[in-house]
DNA sequence: TATTGATTTTAGGCTTACCTAAAAAAAAAT
DNA sequence: ATTTTTTTTTAGGTAAGCCTAAAATCAATA
């Protein structure tokens, strides 16, 4: 039996292994997790017990094949659970992250495949991430923040880089969202804020928020 | 904070003292959450410094108001989640006990409230049981079992006093459910077991059957 | 290359929620 | 009314998952 602790340790070990493709540090993972470097490694001990890390002290942990299917679970878990909360609840994009860091953990195989089926087998959750398929295969999707854009280019929205409610809010301020199309107009120098065009309005975004919004280029 | 422990105490204290009006044993709830009874005057004294209990020494234990509102809670939730299983996923009402044990402890209010809307409020659970409303109040619906009427005696089904899978699939297989309507043909005295017809057929039920079907009389 | 500084690990402790065994109290039976 | 049985509590221990402080190792720089 993995516990709801050891699932936590294993989905931060993917995602960052997932970013930088590097074994990932003890501090890395003890800043995400909030808690101790002291417990990270002890704790990443357990996990080499029971296979699920490949692990060699002073040098960083990876998920093993098993542990990598156990993470790839729960993500699949935590993207179709916020997408039935904002489907089917009508919860906001900026509300149901919590709420599915909870629901990931409940154990039933069979209830992740009805509510799949519910949704309709989505490939990707609220905030534009892919949702593994059941055996685990991701639908990845080419995206880059509008941060990297020329002037004139245009895209459109296909996620975000930053599960954060104020940072999702305002977008929803914006009446940004999934599947809107923009077109960068001007880069301020000075502070690399930018001047964006959509639904024939235009925008004045900071760097920040531009960072954290991907757009799949035509 | 109310730890998952905490609650599956304050759950099992209501369920016995409904039953009862009587406090509730440490051996019985020992007994009911499979441990020790050591453990379970141990976590009633935490419940009562937490002021959830009412707890004399030798004497058993009953909910305090606080603890009885956190009960009802609870069991709110677990209705609302065995409700939402059977009729937005299908699943059959022999399945979903142990999956809303899990979903009760979730926390949100908001999701809860969102739950409840997305069912219409419904008043009972797939079993009959009753859903308190958000503000605690039960609908409770006078009930006696199979095993109380009399020959001749008629009834419509209303809940079942048992939540056990194989208990449950045979109801399935007898096609036996709520709102069924029966009339009780013949009671066997040796073993107690009764003839019933329903639907237009006549099956015959075992005593341990009879006791936990439940029904309204007209 | 030696030293400084950052990272990681070890050592020893804490809390929660369990456990068993023994003691104490209550209830039942003689 | 005393003894026996049952129930409950106390005492002392364990594993999981966290902690801090100190030691060990690695990396960076003089």
């Amino acid at each position: 039996m993995i516990t709801r602790s050891e699932e936590n340790y294993l989905k931060t070990i993917f995602s960052v292994f997932m970013q930088t493709q590097n074994n990932v540090s003890t501090n890395e993972i003890a800043n995400l997790l909030d808690t101790s470097p002291a417990s990270v490694t002890e704790m990443i001990k357990k996990l080499q017990e029971k296979n699920l890390v490949i692990y060699e002290k002073y040098n960083g942990v990876r998920l093993s094949n098993e542990g990598e299917t156990k993470a790839i679970a729960i993500i699949r878990k935590h993207r179709l659970w916020e997408t039935f909360l904002v489907r089917k609840l009508d919860f906001s994009w900026s509300e149901v992250h919590d709420i599915a860091e909870q629901l990931e953990h409940i154990k039933s195989e069979k209830l992740i495949d009805k509510l799949d089926q519910l949704l309709n087998y989505p490939k990707f959750d609220p905030h534009g991430d892919p949702i593994p398929s059941k055996s685990g295969v991701f639908n990845y999707q080419e995206r880059i923040s509008i941060f990297e854009m020329d002037v004139n280019e245009e895209g459109i929205i296909m996620g975000v880089s930053l599960d954060n409610k104020d940072f999702l809010d305002y977008l929803t301020k914006l009446k940004i969202s999934i599947g809107t199309r923009i077109k960068v107009i001007e880069i301020i120098k000075f502070d690399q804020s930018m001047k964006i065009k959509f639904d024939s309005k235009t925008e004045h975004i900071s760097k920040e928020i531009a960072e954290n919004i991907l757009i799949k280029i035509n």
